[in-house]
DNA sequence: AAGCCGGGGGC
DNA sequence: GCCCCAGGCTT
């Protein structure tokens, strides 16, 4: 980019941005209020989320949980439950301590500060820049995926968005642009990255800032942004047992490290002497960002009663059947397992 | 500063 | 298959 311009040289574009959000914001639930708490749940969503994704467990979690107070008493397994499917199962361990938060360092009071805001677990810079400037008039760019986008085609930037410096400089980039109106700017930014300027077959020609945009007036748009870093799944093999018996079946609930943290899993392992009553295996292969999983679940089916209370016993393994299993948060693998063993 | 954490949809 | 998505936490 160029250095040395006047950021009231840019100012028009932010206005721009205004005005096209004033005619086309998309219509979504969390628009109708400035809520700080529905608007924190909605930003921990739609986190790497897409909104189309996310939007049934936004709507499900704001019905079940409505205020700061009634997510803090919930049970945390609850809170898993109401972000099955979602991925990223950190954040709702993290939303759930934050409601925690909130009740006893703010007197149940959503903090209006962004410092204060980003101290809340799971809520990192921007975050806190768009709970705030949405909410609280704060002034802080919200940058995400979409700016990086947008500001990069805007001044043909080729800076790497993978770079750990990204979201200083693209920060520094938003300030040029950045009209008064952050809460609109940073909403109309998410809305012209999701409707306009799309990572693939961007729709320039709708593009209220177009005739600004250094990448699109040198036809050189899909060059931008630049990202070096390569996202490499490795292989990992996972094996469980689905022990069974007259319905029901054997859970645990893992670990909150790893993959898949807190959520319910089969049993890993199983004793020499329940061998016998193995009767097959299905294997599943499931992608995840970073691993590809082999998935092998053998089915073991147990017809004493001896050797299924011992088993039970010894490893503390807790007993569920297809239906009750739907109180409980599974990963996507597993939980289609389930679904497809209630068929047999 | 780099690695890790899900699942879905577009192409 | 590859890429990206209203990023943040851990090491």
């Amino acid at each position: 980019m160029e250095k040395n311009r006047a950021a009231s040289d840019f100012l028009h574009v932010g206005n721009r941005l205004l005005e096209w959000y004033r005619n086309n914001a998309r219509d979504l639930p969390f628009r109708q209020t400035k809520d700080p708490y529905k608007i924190w749940i909605c930003e921990i969503v739609f986190q790497q989320t897409r909104i189309n994704q996310g939007l049934n467990h936004y709507n499900n979690f704001v019905t079940r949980f409505p205020d700061v107070k009634t997510l803090a008493e919930a049970e945390e397994n609850e809170v898993l439950l109401y972000w099955k499917g979602l991925g990223y199962y950190s954040r709702a361990i993290n939303i759930h301590t934050a409601a925690r938060q909130i009740m006893n360092n703010y007197h149940g009071i959503f903090p209006s500060q962004y410092e204060e805001i980003l101290k809340l677990k799971g809520v990192g810079k921007y975050t806190a820049a768009a709970i705030s400037s949405i909410c609280f008039g704060g002034k802080m760019p919200a940058v995400d995926g979409n700016f990086y986008r947008v500001l990069s085609r805007l001044f043909a930037d080729d800076f790497d968005i993978s770079n750990s410096r990204a979201f200083a400089y693209f920060s520094e980039l938003a300030t040029l642009v950045m009209p008064d109106n952050v809460g609109d700017f940073n909403q109309a930014m998410m809305d012209i990255g999701s409707e306009i300027c799309k990572p693939k077959n961007p729709v320039c020609g709708e593009c209220p800032i177009n005739e600004d945009c250094l990448a699109f007036s040198m036809q050189k748009v899909s060059q931008y942004p630049v990202k070096t870093k390569k996202v490499k799944a490795e292989d990992l093999a996972l094996t469980y047992y689905f022990v069974h018996r007259n319905g029901e079946f054997l859970i645990q609930q893992r670990k909150d490290d790893f993959i898949w943290k807190k959520l319910f899993e089969f049993p890993t392992a199983i004793t020499a002497e329940m061998e016998p009553f193995i009767t097959g295996s299905k294997t599943i292969t499931h992608k995840l960002t970073h691993k590809n999983l082999s998935i092998e679940i053998f089915k073991v089916e147990i017809d004493s009663e001896e050797v299924w209370n011992d088993f039970i016993a010894e490893n503390q393994y807790m007993i569920t059947d297809a239906q009750a299993s739907h109180d409980k948060s599974f990963p996507k693998p597993l939980e289609n397992y389930i679904q497809n063993s209630l068929k047999d």
